[in-house]
DNA sequence: ATGTCAACCGACGGTTGA
C-alpha cells in the first residue's frame, strides 16, 4: 500500500509539531505540504528527519511555497509547472517520481485577489496543469496530481453562507477548468468511493466557520487511470481542525494498493 | 459582511493575502 496526504498547513513553520504528530501517528509515504509561506532554507526540515522523512521545498519569502516529505529515494522532475512564464516567481508546484508513480503537489491561486488579472492567472494555471495532466497520460505514467485546488467542483462541496456567488472558487470558469482536467480521464479520489457525503477539507478563521461548520471542498487529489484502479480508500482528518493553532485545512488522504 | 491568522516591514502597528 501507499499512503499520500495532501496538507495545506498555512506555514510549516507555525504548524511544525502538527505535521511532526500527524506523520507519527499517520506514517504516510508522501506528505504534500501547501502553503509552507517560507524559502526553503527557513523549512523546519530537521524535525521531520529526526522522524525519517527527508523534504524536498520549494520555497517563497512569505506566501505559497510548497514541499513533499518522504521515506524512500525519489527523483524531482518538476519545480514549476511547466508552461508558467520563465519570470513566474510564485512557488506553487512541485512534482517527483518514486516507487513507479508521478506525484505532482500543487498549490492552484485562489484567484480572488488582484481583480481580472488575478482571476484570469489562475484560468492560465488550471490550463497549464491540464497540459501537464495530457503530457503524462501520454507517457503512459502512473501519477497522482494532489493539493490545494482552491475549487469547490460543485455546490455540494460548500456551506451555504460560505461563499459569495462571484467567488473565484465557485464561478463556471473555475468549474469548466476543473471538469475538463478531469475529463482527460483522471479520478477524483474522494467523490470516486463517497459520491453522496457532505465533506470539507477547509473552515475559515472567520466568523465561527468551524463552529458552524460553514466548510469548503477544495483539497484534492487526481488519479490517472491505473492509480484509479488502486484506489483503497480516502480519509479527511477532520479532527486536525479542532486542535489548538490549527491549519484552516485539514490533511486528506489517499491510500493506493501495492 | 465577517467574529482570524501569518508574514513582512520597520520599529508595535498597519498592510497584504487567504
Amino acid at each position: 500500500m501507499i499512503k499520500i496526504t495532501t496538507w495545506n498547513v498555512n506555514s510549516a513553520r507555525m504548524r511544525e509539531s502538527h505535521v511532526a504528530d500527524f506523520l507519527t501517528r499517520e506514517q504516510p509515504d508522501f506528505l504534500l505540504l501547501q502553503e509552507i509561506k517560507c524559502e526553503a532554507h527557513q523549512f523546519p526540515a530537521l524535525g521531520f528527519s529526526a522522524l525519517g522523512y527527508e523534504a524536498v521545498v520549494v520555497g517563497q519569502k512569505s506566501y505559497n511555497g510548497v514541499a513533499i516529505l518522504h521515506r524512500a529515494p525519489v527523483e524531482v522532475t518538476c519545480r514549476k509547472l511547466p508552461g508558467l512564464a520563465q519570470d513566474d516567481a510564485q512557488a506553487r508546484y512541485v512534482e517527483l517520481r518514486a516507487q513507479g508513480l508521478v506525484i505532482g503537489n500543487l498549490y492552484l491561486p485562489n484567484g480572488n485577489s488582484g481583480g481580472a488579472a488575478g482571476y484570469g492567472y489562475k484560468l492560465d494555471w488550471m490550463e497549464k496543469l491540464r497540459a501537464r495532466a495530457l503530457a503524462l497520460l501520454d507517457k503512459d505514467a502512473d501519477f497522482i496530481l494532489a493539493g490545494d485546488y482552491n475549487v469547490c467542483p460543485q455546490d455540494a462541496d460548500f456551506a451555504s453562507g460560505a461563499l459569495n456567488p462571484g467567488d473565484a472558487l465557485i464561478r463556471p470558469e473555475t468549474r469548466a477548468a476543473f471538469n475538463a482536467l478531469i475529463h482527460t480521464g483522471l479520478t477524483e479520489a474522494v467523490r470516486a468511493l463517497h459520491p453522496r457525503e457532505t465533506l470539507y477539507t477547509f473552515w475559515d478563521y472567520q466568523a465561527g466557520a468551524w463552529d458552524r461548520n460553514a466548510g469548503l471542498r477544495i483539497d484534492h487529489a487526481l488519479l490517472s487511470p491505473r492509480l484509479g484502479d488502486r484506489l483503497i480508500a480516502t480519509n479527511i482528518h477532520k479532527d486536525e481542525r479542532a486542535k489548538p493553532q490549527p491549519s484552516d485545512h485539514v490533511p486528506v488522504t489517499v491510500t493506493l494498493s501495492a
